[in-house]
DNA sequence: TAAATATATGAAAATATGTTCATATTTTCC
DNA sequence: GGAAAATATGAACATATTTTCATATATTTA
């Protein structure tokens, strides 16, 4: 990475998954489930302090984009990080000095 | 960062900054600065083929949250980028399948 | 099978973002 | 000083995102 611009396919995936990330509640969730690795909706929703359905509507954003993904263990679905990359992401912005 | 949680600040300013990266023009304008070091607001707009106006206030968006700065030269106005850890995120970003 | 629990979904409302257009500001050069 | 060039700005509009609410779906258990 370094010689050539990046063509306009690569520009668009790169904004729509970055897209999901410029959230404040999307970042706590991801935050979440980087120490947790695995949390359900109800999980997530207490620790959030968030709406049931908010927090569901946003994983399912994130879940769409390939950022997460889920298992059913009875009547929970568990979420947990699927692209670590926004991890790293994550852990570059925590080294700003914002 | 493994053990404990973002705190709700930092939370917020982190999604801040990748709010600002989740639009495809902007990471485009960021591309074209990783490779020119330094562009004036009409290099830009005409590299990107787009609007002086939209650019101007692009690159207003990423100034005001420390992502770009500028210098004047004459007429010119010359952006470059500033928080130079966005480059380490579109690497990050580049590394998934997307 | 009915009730209870967990989650998802869709529509509506509230808010934010992106884009364009016209115009203002700043600087240079005549 | 006046014209030209480069950039910024603000208002208006279109579009997208966020949030809430009501309700649907799926699963378990009595």
């Amino acid at each position: 990475m370094k010689a050539k611009t990046l063509d306009v396919e690569k520009v668009e995936k790169v904004a729509f998954i970055l897209k999901a990330l410029g959230n404040p509640l999307r970042i706590s969730i991801i935050d979440l489930l980087r120490i947790h690795q695995e949390l359900s909706v109800n999980q997530l929703s207490e620790k959030l302090g968030a709406e049931q359905s908010l927090v569901s509507h946003n994983l399912s954003n994130m879940k769409l984009k390939g950022i997460l993904s889920s298992r059913r263990e009875g009547k929970n679905i568990y979420y947990h990080l699927k692209l670590k990359e926004v991890l790293k992401v994550l852990e570059c912005m925590q080294h700003c000095e914002l």
